[in-house]
DNA sequence: TCGGAAGGCCC
DNA sequence: GTACGGGCCTTCCGAT
């Protein structure tokens, strides 16, 4: 027995014959893996009318049918809850990629927390169980080793769940937004399994270098009997050889981050920092892409803003974070970590949104000075370190921590001022500045606080966390419609006609910059004949029609690289 | 074997 | 006397 049915209906081996021979308009999947780690297809589970699932083992000769018939089928939308997980199970069987709803998407746009979807079932009138509860009822580790029925009830179970939850919130929540979000849901998956080239006469070059970097530091601390790995005893060994280190939060150890090692005049110190940075970039950036002919990640929405995540999936895939690959690795004669990713047509085209989230502030606070300096193309950073005599970097620091609430205190730090009324003093001159953007940030955390929740450009509500506290609270009310709204103007220019129709070359999003691979000229782009990239590249501006999708002003660098980095 | 803590990389 | 927003991942280490 390879087929199961779930539910009412009396003549259900009826009802399947009916669900392949005429596909339904909607229906919902569910799909069941051996592990979360194990991303091994078992089976799918199938419900188009909210109440009858049925279940089909991929072993079963039936399963090419319903690939055929159900998964590949453009015409039919197929309904997921939390569908890039399904999509990147189903990558090998080419299921559809383009008509793709997703209920956990749907869910995230209500201010509410993300509930599982046992509990979300209790919304729609019916019920389900974790598969936590299941393998523990039945003492077992992986989903493959129960019972085939039991397996089976889940799937079905867990179909009928997600069908009936598209329809209950197909009515309560903004289906504008939604229709205007859902393309995401098929272009991030495209870019997903798309992946980017690299280089792996590179990667062995790097490897090289950082495993004999790593090796030499680790000895020099093993020689002292001294785990570089272990903060613990890297905080006790500091301390026993005189050096002042706090107690962590927690009080169970001391704090040993690389802001305060490198305070030390220890030369021990150093060498645990060195420690710290080859091994992070060997063992995080550089091992997990040996061998591959590809980069791979998994872009998601699930973010308290709606931001694109990128993680990996599953122990065995190839997937990986590809948002956190090192910008600057640069140390010495290290090579560029972001230079083993390369195009496949010769060159990448980067897209950037310059000044994004400073210039999404200064929208939404509708500040004539910031609008002003945006608009004529102005550094904001440099009129700040104009008036205030502060140097760039922190005059940057000041405009950054503005958008997200840090306090007299936190900017006193990283002036490294100890005088906390010249910082008063040197906040309120900033004021003076930008009076509209300190008051809208000023409304932001009254209105987080009064409602529990902020709003976006477009009104996606976003549940701010009252687990941390009152002041977390507040800047996140301050940061969230920011970095929010900068969401939706990458998903204006993903989605416009002009970007979209470069798809298959699109390699990678990292929230304010799109990378695609060979040359795209974008329309209006003009030579901006004051800037080149570090590289040496022309950087170009678009200051037209695609400047204003968003419907403010936001212009596009473009950059033409052979490598990434 | 699992999960929290610590640390560190990105925007 | 406290904490600057969002994310992911590796390693260690103690609890189970």
């Amino acid at each position: 027995m390879t087929i199961a049915h779930y539910g009412p209906s009396p003549n259900p081996l009826e009802d399947w014959h009916t669900l392949l021979e005429s596909p339904p308009e909607r229906i919902a999947i569910d799909t069941e893996t051996v592990s979360i780690n194990d991303i091994t297809l078992l089976g799918v589970g199938l419900c188009s009318d909210g109440d009858n699932g049925f279940y089909i083992s991929h072993e079963d000769p039936e399963f090419g049918d319903v690939v055929d018939i159900i998964l590949q089928n453009p015409y039919t939308s197929k309904v997921y809850h939390n569908a890039p997980f399904d999509l990147r199970v189903l990558r090998a069987y080419e299921a559809d990629i383009t008509n793709i709803d997703d209920t956990l998407l749907m869910a995230r746009l209500l201010p509410e927390p993300v509930a599982t979807l046992e509990d979300l079932a209790f919304w729609v009138g019916r019920q389900t169980n974790s598969m936590r509860t299941l393998m523990d009822a039945f003492r077992v580790s992986k989903a493959s080793e129960l019972p085939f029925e039991v397996l089976a009830e889940k799937c079905c179970r867990d179909s009928i769940v997600t069908r009936a939850l598209y329809d209950y919130y197909a009515s309560n929540i903004d289906m504008d937004y939604y229709h205007w979000l859902r393309p995401m849901i098929s272009i991030f998956n495209r870019i997903s399994r798309q992946g980017l080239k690299l280089d792996q006469d590179r990667l062995q070059e790097l490897n090289k270098y950082y495993l004999q970097k790593v090796s030499l530091y680790r000895q020099l601390c093993t020689a002292q009997g001294v785990n570089p790995a272990s903060p613990q005893q890297v905080g006790y060994y500091l301390a026993s050889r005189g050096n002042f280190l706090p107690l962590s939060k927690k009080g169970s150890q001391l704090v040993t981050d690389d802001e305060h090692l490198i305070k030390l005049k220890d030369p021990m110190s150093h060498v645990i920092l060195n420690f710290r940075h080859h091994s992070k970039m060997e063992s995080t950036y550089i091992r997990p892409f040996l061998g591959l002919a590809r980069a791979y990640t998994t872009l998601r929405m699930d973010g308290r803003t709606g931001r694109a995540n990128s993680t990996k999936a599953g122990q065995d895939q190839p997937d990986r974070n590809l948002q956190n690959i090192p910008k600057q690795a640069e140390r010495g004669d290290a090579p560029s970590i972001r230079g083993a990713f390369i195009p496949d047509n010769g060159v990448f085209t980067k897209l950037d949104q310059s000044q994004g989230e400073l210039r999404v502030l200064a929208e939404l606070s509708q500040d004539q000075a910031m609008i002003d300096i945006f608009l004529a193309n102005e550094d904001i950073h440099g009129y700040v370190q104009q008036r205030t005599g502060l140097t760039r970097t922190l005059a940057k620091n000041l405009n950054f921590g503005l958008m997200y609430g840090g306090d007299v205190q936190t900017i006193a730090d990283f002036l490294h001022w100890t005088n906390l009324s010249l910082v008063e003093e040197l906040l309120a001159r900033h004021r003076t500045m930008f009076p509209r953007a300190w008051e809208w940030l000023e409304d932001q955390e009254k209105l987080g606080l009064s409602q529990g929740y902020v709003t976006t450009r477009r009104g996606r509500k976003m549940l701010l966390p009252v687990e941390q506290g009152e002041k977390h609270m507040r800047n996140c009310a301050r940061n969230y419609p920011i970095q929010g709204t900068a969401f939706e103007c990458m998903v204006d220019l993903m989605t416009e006609p002009t970007i979209i129709e470069h798809l298959d070359i699109t390699r990678l999003q990292v929230h304010d910059e799109l990378i695609m691979d060979g040359v795209v000229v974008v329309e209006d782009m003009k030579l901006n004949p004051t800037e080149t990239s570090k590289e040496g590249h022309p950087v170009y501006d678009v200051r037209e029609r695609m400047a204003w999708l968003s419907g403010f002003y936001l212009p596009l660098q473009v950059q033409y690289v052979e490598r990434w980095g």
